[in-house]
Parts: C-alpha cells; sequence; structure tokens
DNA sequence: GTTATTGTTTACCCGTGGGTAAGATATCAA
DNA sequence: TTGATATCTTACCCACGGGTAAACAATAAC
C-alpha cells in the first residue's frame, strides 16, 4: 500500500481503543464524514455510514457532534479556513495583479485537492441551515471579490489585458471550483502538476503567438 | 411580469384542464421537475414537491412517468441531446483548432443557461441506477474527447500554444460547467454576454500585451 | 345519452434515516 | 480496589418520502 493511502487510513484506528482522546476522535469522526460526503454526498451518506465505517455505532457519533449537521459545518469550516490562509499569504505577498492571479489560480488548486477544502465547493450548499448558509454564501463572496479585486489591479497595473474583471472571475473560479469535482487523490493527476499547469492555461490562455485572429463563432 | 417569466410560467397552466393531452402534460412535468431540482437538488425534490407546483397530486405524476429517476434520465436525456447538437455542429465547420475551441466555448456556455443543459452538469450523476450512470459517464468523457481532440488539432496546427491538452480541457471545461451553478435566469449576466466573455477570457488569457513574465508562485 | 377509457384523488404501505433513552462496559483517578 | 465518569451499545421512536390500490370524475366516441 503507498504511503498516502496508510495516511489516509490512519483515522479508522481511533476508535480501536476506548481510551479516553476526544480530540483525535472527534477528528476522526470528521475526517470519515467528510471523505464520505465527498464518496456518495451528504444526503446519502447515513450516520451509520459514518459510524460503520469507523467500526463504532450510531449514537457513538452523537458523542462528539450534537447532529449531523455540525459535521458538516465543521467540514466546511475547515475548508474555509484552508482557503482564508492561502487569501492572506497572497495579499501580503507583494507583485502585479497578474502574479497575484497566477498566485492564487496555483494555492487554490491545491486546496481544492485536499478533502476539507473539496467540501467547501463539491458539497450542497442547500443542507446547511440558514444560519451557516448565510455565513457560507458570505464567504464564497468574499472570495470571489479578491479574486475580482486581484484581476483589476492586474489591469490597473497593465499586467492583465482590460477585460468584464467580473466574467474573467467567474471563468477562473469555475475551472478551480470543477476541479474537486474531478479529481481523485489516487489519480494519475498530481495536485502540483494541476496547480501549475492551470495557472499557465488560465493565464496564458491558448492562442498560439503566429496568428492571433478574432473570435469566429459558430451560428 | 417580463416576457420570459411568463414563458418560464406556461407550462404551469397544463393541468388546469383535464383535457387528454399527455405529451404536453409531459413536459409540463419534465420542466417543473428540471426546475426544481435545480432550485433545490433531485434529492431534496420530493414528488409531492412537483405535483404541488403543477397543482395536483403524486399519484398523477405517475401516469406520466413509472418512477422518480425516469423524471431524472429524462431530463439528462435532452440537456446530452443539445450538446450533441452543438458537438456536431463544431465538427462539421471546419476551422483552425483555436477557432473549433472558441465555438464549443461559446455554444456550450450557452447551453449552461439553459434549464435542461444545467441538469447534465449540476445535478448529482450519484442519483442514477447504474445503468443510466454508465450512459452518462460515457456521454460525458465523448464530451471531454472532442474538446481535447479540437485542442490537439490546434497545437498540431499552430493556432494553439503547445500545452496538455488534458489540463488544458479539465480548465475549459470546468469554467463552462461550473456556470451553471451561478447562473440565475433573471440575474443581470445574459447568457449571450457570458458566451462571448468565456470565448475571449478562456482563450486570449489575461496577460497584457506588454509583459509576459513567466509565473511567480507563492510558497 | 351511454359507455369505455383516461385522468385524478384519497387513503394507505413500508423502508430509511435522524435522533434519543437507558443500560452496559471500560478507563482513570484516588 | 473502588467508585465516578466517559464511552459505547441495544432497542426504540418518529417523520418523511417513494410508491401503490382502489375508488371516483371527467372526457371522447358512438
Amino acid at each position: 500500500m503507498p504511503r498516502d493511502a496508510a495516511q489516509s487510513l490512519a483515522h479508522l484506528e481511533a476508535f480501536t481503543s476506548r481510551r479516553r482522546d476526544p480530540a483525535t476522535k472527534r477528528e476522526a469522526v470528521l475526517k470519515t464524514a467528510a471523505q464520505l460526503f465527498l464518496e456518495k454526498s451528504y444526503g446519502k451518506t447515513s450516520m451509520n455510514d459514518v459510524a460503520d465505517r469507523l467500526n463504532i455505532t450510531k449514537p457513538a457519533l452523537y458523542h462528539y457532534f450534537h447532529n449531523k449537521e455540525e459535521i458538516l459545518i465543521e467540514c466546511y469550516r475547515l475548508g474555509t479556513g484552508l482557503i482564508e490562509e492561502i487569501l492572506n499569504d497572497i495579499a501580503d505577498h507583494c507583485g502585479t495583479g497578474l502574479e497575484k492571479v497566477e498566485a492564487f489560480i496555483y494555492s487554490y488548486a491545491n486546496v481544492m485537492t485536499v478533502n476539507f477544502g473539496r467540501c467547501v465547493m463539491r458539497l450542497d450548499d442547500a443542507d446547511l441551515s440558514s444560519d451557516a448558509l448565510a455565513q457560507v454564501r458570505n464567504y464564497k463572496r468574499k472570495i470571489d471579490r479578491r479574486l475580482r479585486s486581484f484581476i483589476q489591479e492586474g489591469i490597473d497595473d497593465g499586467s492583465i489585458t482590460p477585460c468584464d474583471a467580473k466574467i474573467a472571475a467567474f471563468s477562473i473560479a469555475g475551472a478551480l471550483n470543477w476541479i474537486c469535482h474531478w479529481y481523485e487523490p489516487e489519480g494519475e493527476l498530481s495536485a502540483e502538476e494541476i496547480a501549475t499547469q492551470f495557472a499557465r492555461t488560465l493565464t496564458q490562455g491558448l492562442v498560439g503567438k503566429k496568428k492571433r485572429s478574432g473570435p469566429r463563432l459558430v451560428k
């Protein structure tokens, strides 16, 4: 078994002993749940599914979480935490707008290959209660605004070709967010490769240096 | 009320009369269901929800569909039909690889603003039975292969800068597929605007003409 | 009109899943 | 060793949603 797989299975051992260690057990529940949520979606993952994978019974889970939604919220919390970090890193890191956008793409792509990060963009926000939903929506708006401001910076300092910053941001964010729909930890593409290539493709575009014809559209 | 909204509400009238007209009633169920699936997801949409919106009762639905999944499958079928069309249009339309990619982006973006089209990429494939699931997965692979081949054509004929066609395709497809997560028919961005801007941003990239520095990455 | 047929409803079945009450068992501190 | 507490299980409740049986109502054809 590869080292990564062994690592990702480690948390399943947390409940083999009844030794009192709530912190790691809680974490084990969280990791297992996140994994299942990504495999089968939140709605189709039952509390029994989570318990089964940890070799315990459903009520045991309620020692660590009040209800199912609390687990979901915690997944979102951890995921948004990861994104928050990279956002701050980039804001501190000075450079042209384009450089910031590149850095954003690179770091964000990496986050989208981590389970908790994937949860934020792949799980259905509608499963959250209105309270948590509002927070998450707010948070996502914040990310969008940040990316948009990086792009605008780039347009202002000349490193980015003038364009609709809003749509450009949607386009980039979409490409990145979609990663969590197809990325598989055991797949052939490494997070590193994806992040690097995405940063290149999205900023440089596809066009070859020779011809630079305007779009010719079908229909 | 704007004309579009009136149009999108028309199918709700299909069951006001008991006149025998299975075709339009079936279609009304389909449109209503697709709408609800997109609003609340398939899992959280009950047959009662669909029936309620049409002002009939649940068992009446079973006159037009054998079960809930059949409705879902039909949504996918109509959606993939739309995509199939544009794929064929583009294959016929000759031009450079880059032009085909541009045309693909433009047309595909438009499909992602139509409810049945949105269903294909936004609904959870896991809600399909293994049979239908296999078909859909197969179909999505086909789309991916097509886009990838357009990109490869472009690299070969020099209209596209050499790059990893696989990752480039993921990137473009991601940006496009994500549209169905944020697009709102009544929103301020028109399908036309989105399609045009996406075709531009994704092919030309962001970089200004002056500086063309390589990526500088954080961390 | 009468009748066969289609369309629709009321009333129900049952599996599933979130959540809980109360008891059993291991752990830890003394 | 012994209680006190944290941990975990067995057995259960209940709401919800997919799906159906059987009765009922409107329609179309004659």
